[in-house]
DNA sequence: AATTTGACGCGGT
DNA sequence: CACCGCGCCAAAT
């Protein structure tokens, strides 16, 4: 708990099941700092410099928007993605979102937990 | 060391 | 419905 605001981020994104999303402020209130949800984007910005598998992808805004997809290196990308995981997106906005939502502090598992 | 910025969230106008 | 401003806090410049 030192230090890296963005560890935790990592830690978080790098558990989102496969197939599901969730939101900054989700994650931004698991961190304990609510309202902060601009850190765990930045966060994620600087995830996709981190080595290793971080589905940045499967964050996206409260409304289910993928407001992040401009910094995927390519707009269709993150699309493209979600999609392949079987996320529906139109209009730029995750279909059925309330459903493929994954509060971490709900549905985080144990061994998530520790490995957090 | 100070200022700006940012992949948000929410209430207000 | 569109636009505005504030809060929140750490990293980048």
């Amino acid at each position: 708990m030192t230090t890296n605001f963005f560890d935790r981020v990592y830690a978080i994104t790098r558990h989102i099941p496969y197939g599901r999303v969730t939101s900054y402020g989700a994650i931004a209130k698991y961190l304990g700092a609510p309202g902060s949800a601009r850190m765990v984007g930045w966060a994620l910005n600087a995830t996709k410099s981190h080595p290793g598998s971080i589905h940045a992808h499967r964050v996206v805004n409260r409304q289910g928007m993928l407001t992040g997809k401009n910094h995927f290196g390519g707009l269709e990308m993150m699309c493209e993605l979600l999609e392949s995981e079987g996320v529906k997106i139109k209009n730029d906005r995750v279909q059925d979102f309330e459903t493929l939502f994954w509060d971490p502090a709900r549905e985080l598992t144990i061994e998530e937990f520790l490995a957090l």
